[in-house]
DNA sequence: GACATTAGTCACAGAAAGTGACTAATTCGC
DNA sequence: GCGAATTAGTCACTTTCTGTGACTAATGTC
């Protein structure tokens, strides 16, 4: 956060850094230089001609949990509610990071599970809800769910992690047949066992091209 | 656009305006001041405090068409893609007019199909098509295609917009089931001749709060 | 009045999802 | 070693949803 405090930006670039931590959704905060018990986003403003997703790169390496294994633009939040740095625009930013990075060390910066995330400035707690909001709208549409797993999982870790975002429980046969029919994941050569129990497969992300779907409408979700 | 050689603004919020014509999704350009035969989407700097919501419905007024009868953010798009007044980021928004809405009188404003729009700046292009892409995508989320179509509707003609929007045909019997388990429309005691042919009932949109669907997970059209 | 045209519904076949019970491979306790 | 406990992986049956063609209904045209 270079110049923080020396001059208004024209807009900075917040980033909302989620990862699974102990069975919950967890974002990464960083210490706010007003209070010792103040927190919000990881931010910055933009270095000239800096592509966006560069600075949300780069506000993330900063922060020590390396390159985000997926990111994507939030929005632009203006309106009247606060910023720290009183920038007129904030444009947002969420990456996930696999569960297992090693944490961030020092007490700058330090994940809190989403639903107990202390007081942020208005603008960063709207971030923080559209944030987390899009990951699960995205779910069934893009990989989200693999970014937050190592290279290499069981699958029932992967069900797992389908049950957080959803915050739902999934029945073990039907994700193993949605599973098979949608050509997301191969088997490894490797097993694991956890202890006790029968070792499990250890499986990895390998999508194949398949036919765009071509199933009808579904007004299911269609609420308000 | 207020003072739009005079200083490079910020930011600027600029506009993609969809309606249907003639069975074809169409957007409204606005003729460059630059050239005779050049297009761009509506824009404007925010004034003072103003929310960048409500710059994007003062747009759409001067524009002409009233006010949008669905305004969503698109995002916040900068990168190195020209923009007609080299403003660092625009915000993008996309809005839904309803079809039977006035033309914009004057040769200032047109409607151009999607597809058939005239060249645009690079950036304009990238909003057109993010924010044509996210129409669709939140065909089964939004009420999106109520927004396209007059208060009172026949069910054929909500079909036609469902089918232009999906660039896909639509069998006529799954469609009605799927509305009538999604709880989206009334019948109106209204009935519509259209010339030849059985008269059609009209509908309006008028959603039910339903318990959240709890089916399980699609993968379905995951791919990538 | 026969026919063309559009609206609206039905019923059946096939596909997909919900579910419980089963087999398989391992550790733990004794 | 051996059975219980535990976790992985699969199967088969039922229920629900979707694709589809064919049917009835109401209107205008000739």
């Amino acid at each position: 956060m270079s110049d923080r405090r020396v001059r208004k930006p024209p807009h900075t670039i917040d980033l909302v850094l989620l990862t699974a931590v102990a069975g919950r959704l967890a974002v990464l905060l960083c210490r706010s230089p007003e209070g010792r018990e103040k927190w919000m986003l990881p931010w910055d403003a933009p270095r000239t001609n800096e592509p966006m997703e560069n600075s949300a790169i780069r506000i993330a390496r900063t922060a020590g949990t390396g390159d985000p294994a997926w990111l994507e633009q939030v929005g632009a939040f203006g309106d009247s509610k606060r910023h720290p740095a009183e920038s007129d625009i904030s444009v947002a930013y969420v990456g996930l990071v696999p569960v297992g990075t090693p944490s961030p060390i020092g007490g700058v910066y330090a994940w809190f599970p989403v639903r107990e995330a202390p007081q942020l400035a208005p603008r960063h707690r709207l971030i923080l809800d559209a944030a987390a909001g899009m990951i699960r709208e995205r779910l069934d549409q893009s990989p989200v769910a693999f970014r937050l797993l190592p290279h290499m999982f069981t699958l029932t870790e992967l069900q797992q992690m389908y049950e957080l975002l959803l915050a739902k429980r999934l029945h073990k046969a039907s994700f193993r047949r949605a599973l098979q029919a949608a050509w997301l994941v191969e088997p490894t050569d490797e097993w694991r066992g956890e202890g006790r129990g029968r070792p499990a497969q250890l499986y990895r992300y390998a999508p194949r091209k398949r036919r765009p779907a071509q199933r009808g409408i579904r007004l299911d979700l269609l609420s308000s």
